[in-house]
DNA sequence: CAAAATACCTTGACAATCAAACAATACTGA
DNA sequence: TCAGTATTGTTTGATTGTCAAGGTATTTTG
């Protein structure tokens, strides 16, 4: 009983590291830190959104955000612009270039996917994804 | 076909994301850095170890880690001692308190653990554990 | 034994981060 | 309406994490 949760903590932790590991290394391969790219991330995946609401979904503080958009915006990766209603607002959005840098992550990330889940069968892969789900709204 | 891998991938991120700001906020409660956690989980899991296998498993350099040791040396979580056989090598163990530290963090994974699958059923957590096991050996 | 390799430490530099203080803008309630 | 308050983003100063490069002590190798 304690001994299966025990056990799945520990495969959890194991994937969770590992997944920590690719992620450094294959970030690190691409000249941007690991924090911009997650920015990146979250940034392609909203289109656009304001710097108070990337603060909040990268858990920092919107002086550390004023600072990383300013390296990202000097990379050429994305741009500000201004809130039409909300004028104290800032708009992030990808520019190409930085469309880019999401794409070729996101191409990256199912790479890994697809070499994970390369020993499960089709019924297994359906499996995890429901647990998986299943656990993120539990969090 | 492609979609179901597509979906697995974008469960696994969410996973991964939810789990690393659970892992930032519980940290922070803890009075240590998450880096300084993570390096008391490796030294927990290994008994003991040198600098430079410290080093290897964290992914950082021989100099990084130097200085971390010391800062959980003055915070009193973990002791260098020499290594009997390479006297260029040094080994780095938990104190009492780094043991506290690293057991009552692993009670909290657990917990997460626990409060994560508590929407699976036991069969459910069977697979999960399986396919965790196997996408480990993946990578 | 001499040369090369290894393990750790030190130093100087840089990036990431925060807290606090600030300016511009928006909201609110009397 | 408008005076006070709240919000948004920026700046600044301090701290921390990190690396690369160079140094020292020790081990390994030829």
């Amino acid at each position: 009983m304690d001994t299966k949760l025990e056990y799945l903590c520990q495969q959890i932790i194991e994937f969770y590291d590992k997944i920590s590991s690719w992620e450094q290394e294959v970030v690190k391969e691409s000249g941007l830190t690991p924090s911009q790219m997650h920015a990146i991330e979250i940034i392609g995946h909203a289109e656009e959104l304001r710097m108070k609401e990337l603060a909040e979904q990268m858990g920092l503080t919107t002086g550390t955000i004023t600072v990383m958009v300013d390296g990202l915006e000097k990379q050429g990766a994305v741009q500000r612009k201004r809130h039409e209603v909300d004028r104290r607002s800032i708009l992030v959005v990808l520019t190409d270039k930085g469309k880019e840098f999401f794409d070729e992550h996101h191409q990256l990330h199912m790479k890994l996917t697809q070499e994970l889940s390369s020993s499960l069968s089709a019924k297994e892969v359906g499996y995890l994804s429901s647990a998986l789900t299943k656990m993120n709204l539990q969090i």
